[in-house]
DNA sequence: CTGGACTATGGACTACACTCCGGAGTCAAG
DNA sequence: CTTGACTCCGGAGTGTAGTCCATAGTCCAG
């Protein structure tokens, strides 16, 4: 199939594709004389791996390493969990700064009762302008 | 004081702090005639006002909004809490997204439990390869 | 054999928040 | 009055993950 057809397959767009394999991702099964590349269904396979890889955070260079130890056969699971191990931590870190900023949020928000108020005597704004440094 | 020293003052490079002004969240008290920026203890805070939103989570953008809403006599304290509010749905979004991402990498990484095994035997990037397509 | 759909390439552009650079001008101390 | 530290400006570069474009070539149905 042509880079139209797998686009459609696989719900990523053309340019995308022709990124991903600028990036090293993934590569046609051949290439025409003309230049136009072909495709088959490890092609879709091959897609929905970088996607999915994706939805479970990794960058894309960060897909170009599982790709490399996929396809090495002295890989063993042990570094590809490292790596999934190496992600969740990097998640869970983020969680945490997230839950952070929202308790801070929250606690403003609730300082705020007087919504008609000007903001002057906003506890929010104030909040940003005064708040002591912590140690 | 001149920006270096605000820079050291506020832990904020010379570069940002210049890239602040020309993003319009700060603005020197006054400049010399030979251009050099004169800045006091009011920039200082306006500097840590930004630095303190940016913590929360708000983008420079927003930071500008909240500024304009901040120095506005018409603004009312609701007004803020809005873009508060906003933020906070925002950040806690983003928190059930990593959550869920979480929650499938933990998944995947306890079903590899021989990590001397061969990358073809990976759950992981089995799971990767052919995950069926959920709903 | 022609028209319309598709594809190729290289490069520019987006957003975000800086960061770095070169060349020139300024300032204060000695 | 020189030296060294500081500052100015404009512009380019960074990283991430694409997206969009013009121009040119290709493919196939009718």
């Amino acid at each position: 199939m042509l880079i139209g057809e797998l686009a459609e397959k696989t719900n990523v767009s053309v340019d995308t594709i022709r990124y991903y394999e600028r990036e090293g991702l993934i590569n046609p099964v051949s290439v025409r004389d003309s230049g136009y590349r072909e495709f088959d269904e490890s092609s879709v396979d091959a897609i929905l791996f970088v996607v999915r890889a994706k939805d479970l955070g990794f960058s894309l260079k960060e897909i170009c390493t599982l790709l490399r130890l996929k396809n090495d056969p002295d890989t063993t699971c042990g570094e590809v969990k490292a790596l999934a191990e190496k992600k969740i931590t990097d998640v869970i870190a983020k969680i945490k700064n997230l839950q952070a900023i929202q308790i801070d949020l929250a606690a403003l928000i609730s300082k705020c009762t007087d919504t008609a108020a000007s903001v002057d005597e906003c506890p929010i704004v104030d909040s940003l302008d005064k708040k002591e440094k912590e140690i």
